[in-house]
DNA sequence: ATTTCATGCAAGTACATACTTGCATGGAAA
DNA sequence: TTTCCATGCAAGTATGTACTTGCATGAAAT
């Protein structure tokens, strides 16, 4: 049986990713919490705290699953940066409304987003690179190659493919779009 | 002198892209505009109207930045792709908070973002994708690469860049992140 | 000189939304 | 059993926002 505040959490992750911030309403919230409109403001001292637990609870659930899925693979550069790329498009594609929704308050919101989107993939990032640093070293990545710019690109390109999916799905598949990212960027840093 | 007409249009697009669709009041638009709020209707039925024309102007402007600049060298790929690049860089980044914002809207005006987003660049992204099919002939590209898929692996790298900017400008300046996406995307089509 | 027309201004309407208060209820803990 | 405590419900307040109406004004067209 999940508490209350669990189920006003999830309601307003689903209505904020729906209706966007100012658009998502309190009465709203509740009713897609299956709760009354004052036991909301009873849990949530008002509409921009609960806001806040929403991004506290969602950093803290994408900040889980990079850290428990292991992605890199000693001597294996290929299948490190297809589980990379696998397990990060995954949090976004399943999040994809609220990512969305989200990126667009990113000027609104600045300390929130920042959270949920760079505090949270920060563990991650920095083992993803440190891992690209060492295969550079490795040479088996080129040395003229920026490889904290280059994995940001990465995974600007799955971002991207989120974000605009609702514009490019009649066109090809996500899995589809992630495959050829993938396929560029290893084919890129390759020396 | 610009047109009453114009000017609220300007003023609409800049409230837009700083306080939201919904977060955007006719009163500020007004405001903004140096007109009276009773003026901003008489011009405008309403603010979905007012909605409708910023995106249809928005859209024939970046229509027309897109096919005004020539970016096609015949025989010079890099120089192509890094003109194709540079210009679609250059329009979103000009206009970063509409187009994040509007991003974040996909869901909620998806019609009208087809237009802003899809319809403006059409023709120069076909361009692009024949260009790219004309070098994959002459194999300057290699054959087992979607160059469609491609192409739009490039836009996205380009535009996270632009829709994540407030998070990571403190880490590189654009133009950096724009130079190692091209880098990338030559290198990744190689033969 | 007269008319037309775009605009400003003051005021107001209707509605939605965030948030509050007071009371009733039912189930769990003491 | 009694006491809590979380919740529901009805009602209400305060504010903001889209949008309207009526009138005055000044500049340009006739």
């Amino acid at each position: 049986m999940k508490s209350t505040d669990d189920r006003i959490i999830e309601a307003a992750i689903r209505v904020f990713g729906r209706d966007g911030v100012s658009g998502a309403t309190t009465r709203e919230i509740a009713r897609s919490a299956r709760v009354n409109e004052v036991t909301l403001f009873r849990h949530f001292k008002n509409k921009d705290e609960l806001l806040r637990q929403v991004i506290i609870q969602c950093s803290k659930r994408y900040e889980h699953v990079f850290n428990e899925a292991p992605f890199a693979t000693p001597d294996d550069l290929r299948h490190t940066v297809q589980n990379f790329a696998s397990i990060y498009a995954g949090v976004i594609l399943e999040n994809e409304d609220f990512v969305r929704t989200f990126f667009g308050e990113l000027n609104r919101h600045l300390k929130l987003c920042q959270r949920l989107f760079v505090d949270s993939a920060k563990p991650a990032r920095l083992k993803f690179i440190a891992y690209l640093q060492a295969a550079q070293k490795g040479r088996l990545i080129r040395r003229d190659l920026d490889v904290v710019t280059a994995a940001d690109a990465l995974t600007g390109m799955l971002l991207a493919g989120v974000i605009r999916r609702p514009l490019t799905k009649a066109l090809y598949p996500y899995e589809t779009f992630v495959e050829t990212c993938v396929d560029l960027f290893l084919k890129g840093i390759e020396p």
